[in-house]
DNA sequence: ACCTATTCTTGATCCAGATCAAATGGCAGA
DNA sequence: TCTGCCATTTGATCTGGATCAAGAATAGGT
């Protein structure tokens, strides 16, 4: 029995080098022999199942996480009781790295479906990384790239309405499942209409009246969570801003 | 006069080995040794003026500035010709994290004030994080603090009103000179009120209702410019949400 | 000191999206 | 298959803060 699980575990032992979400993640751009390395202290990928935590806010930070198959959420307790769903985390994704600064994780993040997650712990990542410049440089463009994100969001947040902030979410989704070779246009929402409005600081209602209004101009097709978005271009359009919509706030300070 | 010029760089020549600022940038926790070898990238601190430029969005990724005194605002081109704030940079902070991902800056940093700042080029610094585990780590904690940073805008900009959002800029930037050895309760904004509105995501006007009515509440003595906190506790019982305000959205997702 | 452009303040009105309310539809568990 | 709970949708109403519209206070330039 316990030889069996040995046995299963390292079945589905990570092998960065044959790993098809290498070009996405740390590998990336790195020499066969940096990759092995690196192949080294990645831990396990067990499957984690919905409803999981890979950790909890106010936990010790040990490790990042990457999104092999499936996908994760963050969020973070805002003051009274309520959440704020910091993001949603597709395949090649990495997961953790706003603990490194405080060692403590400030967010949760908890599974949305049957998941693959790769840990990598962070003090061995950090050897690894001072002797092996490359990888460095990887970090260091990993932790910057997801500060630009999140400048992206703030954007969002800060300057567009519940159209815009829709129309981006699904093209953020369709355009990251792309690279991960899926299909942009065809796709599961894995999280809730509610996980989405509060993501993008709208209310649940709203997210459904939107989705129903994209669905009758022809821009999707929505099936419970099954979506098809049909009209890319058409989204990208609303994104840009304007469109026919509202005039928006022309600030320049 | 070109030698005048060249004393006069010398005079302000940085010295992070006696930096008053040294606790809150990069040399935290470095040795003594290790400060000296930063000393020596770090290339200069130039006064700049009101309106002047450390970077514009589209600009090469060259170095990361650090402010030494004064303040700048970091902003992105919205779509539609308006701009998005990102943020106000005070003593001891560093900017351009943002663009080590791409190599190219998407946002630019405008300065607000007569300031001085410090310029680290980031390749030297690379070269010498590789060979200083200490200062490896103080760089991954300084991005990772980006990160959580910019989380806690989300959140505020997710979740909060203009109530609570005001309250939230005074305290971080309260506490943000505190750190720096200023004052926490007497202090100019260096700012426009578009400014802050345009960070918080309020209109001008919501900006300066608010003023007044913290001022009529007895929270703070607002003088064009210059801002006195006078009841820290119950700005900070603001911001923690609730107070006798609305209700708010109490989403569990 | 004077003039002009800009920033800030204050008041009135409007509206996107939140909130409230209720019906419908799925799905997990027995 | 049935049951009950939760997620989603749809409709009606409400409201915080945006937008519109003037003044008032400042700062900068000459």
């Amino acid at each position: 029995m316990s030889q069996f699980k040995v046995i299963s575990l390292e079945s589905i032992r990570v092998a960065c080098k044959n790993c098809t979400l290498a070009s996405l993640c740390l590998p990336m751009g790195l020499s066969p022999e940096d990759v092995e390395r690196l192949d080294e202290i990645v831990k396990r990928a067990r499957p984690l199942h919905r409803g999981d935590y890979l950790f909890r806010e106010g936990d010790r930070f040990r490790a990042l996480y990457v999104v092999k198959t499936g996908s994760v959420k963050t969020f973070a307790p805002s003051s009274e009781g309520g959440e704020q769903v910091l993001g949603f985390h597709l395949p090649g994704e990495i997961i953790g790295l706003d603990a490194i600064d405080k060692d403590v994780h400030a967010c949760s993040a908890k599974v949305l479906e049957t998941s693959a997650i790769c840990e990598i712990p962070f003090t061995r990542l950090e050897d690894l990384t001072a002797t092996t410049p490359s990888l460095q440089h990887q970090m260091y463009r990993l932790l910057s790239k997801e500060i630009g994100q999140d400048t992206d969001m703030l954007l969002l947040l800060g300057k567009k309405n519940a159209e815009e902030r829709l129309a981006a979410f699904l093209l953020s989704l369709s355009q990251r499942l792309h690279k991960r070779g899926l299909s942009p246009s065809d796709f599961y929402l894995s999280m809730s209409r509610h996980e989405i409005g509060n993501y993008l600081g709208l209310a649940v209602e709203t997210v459904s009246r939107l989705f129903t209004r994209f669905q009758e101009d022809g821009l999707m097709c929505v099936d419970r969570k099954h979506i098809q978005l049909l009209d890319l271009p058409a989204l990208e359009s609303l994104v840009g801003g304007s469109g026919q919509s509202r005039r928006q706030q022309q600030q320049q300070t």
